[in-house]
RNA sequence: CGGGGCGUGGCGCAGUUUGGUAGCGCACAUGGUUUGGGACCAUGGGGUCGUAGGUUCGAAUCCUAUCGCCCCGACCA
């Protein structure tokens, strides 16, 4: 390709809207522009990347057995008023209708409708196994598309799905998802992890997320270095607490707390540790016909994990009580709730707190806290659950060791489904025993837009991107220095023809462009490799090939550029 | 949806407080000088100041409404 004619046009400055650094030099490096909110348009160098992207998943899946198809984005209401999605899904939705004011929806996932062509088409135990996959446009109409690629309301998705006969089926299907995930993601050239996972509304038995390390990712994962334990925050647990050792229960005693409300105030005033509080906070968990109030007890360290506790209450929704409920349910204002002598909300207490001896509560009155409370004696719990974030430095549940967290993208998502959509949609067959039953089903996504953009945030430094070989637009980029030049043109010419035969994917930047200008660009699109055609090195009758990751150059000779190229691609491809 | 911020040429911004008919840098075009890390000089084109009402002799500027965009939160494969 050639630069003076490739459709690229970067910017000098940082648009005002690009807050990240994927979204910054994606948008600078001519890669994308936007739209409108959360939805982008691809330039050639992004349709590039995410072919490659694309080519790889198609690979892995075709290797497991995945068979791809293409689905539908309009979907009908009905399909979704069968799985109960219709109402459930709630705005995220698009929905819209069509000239007989029937109703459709943009698909934002297709577990409906695979599941309608399973239905009609698997009747028979032989028919099973099948992975069925595509690569297509989803549709959500996220509350806040936010981050560039990373959160959109228009994004390419491969969304797979396995019917299996049987739990064990799924557990191959769900394994062989596992292993071709991971060996996409290293294929990809990129630092990842799997992690298990909240399986939230989608439902089901097991699920794992596959996360990009980034900084700049929304999710925070815990892992283990000495075993192989990762969990996303929001189900990670931590070895349980052992009995405090030796300290005598003292008699419970109320002290005067004027205005300490936050745990950082009573700590410091009554000259405690934090990890001898007890936190305890009033929530309110709302049902599809009904609200309930829960008092909720965690250690003065920790925090509430509210996806562990609506999972717990098995609620729609959960929120923190407003101060006027806070009040009323214990009498006190904000901040000196406690459980002892709670009894207008039952109490759900994680593992942490019973063990506390003599620990420190709020008084359920103003301006008061109690000392010396301890469990079964002074007060119980109607539950006792682990409802806390785990946090760096806690032990691992498996092995014991420390525990570390980090940020990072979640670009793929497995789920078992189990019969969630098949019982829902009568998705059934018949048993060799002519029995029937449900199909066992599993989803497995990866958003390909958010791959290309985390791979953006973990690689790239202060002059632009560098992309990792297999998912570089182009492998390598020729730069005469002043093309102009006739020696340097000519040169430059027979190299990008030599390349272009040999196969490698190679960009001459043909532009009467200052050599400054070209390398400023070569760097922020970020092509692995530059060649770089000059009078310096062509006085030597050498040619210039430079690595973009780390400014390695080698000085070679003319008829070595092709070989040299091919074998440093080659060395870069996991 | 709650909180905060922003809409002025393709991009980044000034001008708004104190109303007087739009400006700077980059990019773009032409000519010249340059040419190994975003050159310089000269000339030039391009903007109903998000939109709609209102106040006023006069509105980018004041008022009202509305639309869009960004950030934080809630939410979320």
């Amino acid at each position: 390709m050639r630069m003076s004619k490739l459709f690229a046009p970067t910017l000098r400055e940082v648009p005002a809207e690009a807050e990240v650094v994927s979204h910054q030099y994606l948008l600078r490096a001519g890669y994308i522009r936007k739209t409108a909110a959360g939805v982008y348009s691809y330039l050639p160098l992004a349709w590039r990347v995410l072919h490659k992207i694309e080519a790889i998943v198609r690979q892995e899946m075709d290797r497991a057995d995945g068979q791809e198809v293409l689905l539908p984005v309009l979907h009908p209401a009905e399909l979704w008023q069968e799985s109960g999605r219709w109402d459930v899904y709630g705005k995220e939705l698009f929905r819209l209708k069509d000239r007989h004011e029937r109703d459709f929806c943009l698909g934002p996932t297709h577990e409906e409708i695979i599941t309608a062509l399973a239905r009609g088409e698997v009747s028979s135990w032989r028919d099973l196994p099948k992975r069925i996959y595509q690569i297509q446009t989803k549709f959500r109409d996220e509350i806040r598309p936010r981050l560039g690629l990373i959160r959109c309301r228009e994004f390419i998705m491969k969304d797979l799905y396995s019917f299996d006969r049987d739990e064990e089926g799924l557990a191959n299907s769900y394994q062989a998802m596992y292993e071709a995930y991971s060996r996409i993601f290293t294929r990809c050239g990129l630092k990842f992890r799997a992690v298990e996972a909240d399986s939230g509304a989608i439902g089901g038995t097991g699920s794992h997320e596959f996360i990009v390390l980034a900084e700049t990712g929304e999710s925070v994962i815990a892992y283990c270095e000495a075993c192989n334990y990762a969990a996303n925050l929001e189900r990670a647990i931590t070895a349980p607490v052992t009995e405090a050792a030796g300290e005598e229960q003292l008699p419970m005693e109320k002290v005067s707390t004027p205005a300490q409300h936050t745990i950082e105030e009573v700590t410091s005033f009554l000259q405690v540790a934090a990890k001898k509080l007890v936190k305890t906070l009033i929530y309110r968990a709302i049902y599809r016909d009904r609200e309930q109030l829960v008092a909720v007890a965690v250690r003065g360290d920790r925090d509430v994990n509210e996806i562990k506790l609506k999972n717990a209450l098995d609620a729609l929704e959960i929120e923190l009580a407003d101060a006027a409920t806070v009040e009323e349910v214990t009498g006190a204002p904000v901040g000196f709730a406690g459980p002892v002598g709670l009894n207008k909300v039952s109490i759900m207490a994680d593992p942490e707190v019973i063990v506390i001896v003599n620990a420190v509560v709020g008084a359920n009155e103003a301006d008061a806290h109690l000392i010396n409370v301890n469990y079964g004696r002074d007060w119980t719990a109607s539950q006792v659950i682990d409802l806390k974030n785990v946090t760096a430095g806690d032990p691992c549940p498996h092995c014991s060791a420390s525990l570390k967290t980090t940020r990072g993208i979640e670009v793929g998502h497995i789920f078992k489904l189990g019969t969630k959509y098949s019982s829902a949609l009568k998705a059934t067959y018949l048993d060799e025993s002519g029995q029937s039953r449900y199909i066992i089903m599993g989803s497995y996504g990866i958003g390909i837009p958010r791959t290309m953009a985390a791979a953006v945030e973990q690689c790239h430094d202060k002059d632009g991107i560098i992309w990792p070989v297999p998912i570089a637009p182009y492998h390598v980029t020729i730069v005469p220095v002043n093309y102009k030049d006739d020696r340097q043109r000519q040169l430059a010419e027979e190299i990008y023809a030599e390349l272009m035969a040999a196969g490698v994917e190679t960009i001459i930047d043909d532009r009467d462009e200052r050599a400054g200008v070209k390398f400023k660009d070569a760097d922020l699109m970020g092509f692995p490799l530059r060649i770089t055609v000059g009078p310096r090195s062509l006085n030597e009758g050498k040619i210039e090939l430079r690595l973009r990751a780390d400014g390695t150059t080698w000085l070679v000779d003319k008829t070595e550029v092709v070989t040299k190229v091919q074998t440093e691609i080659a060395a870069r491809q996991p």
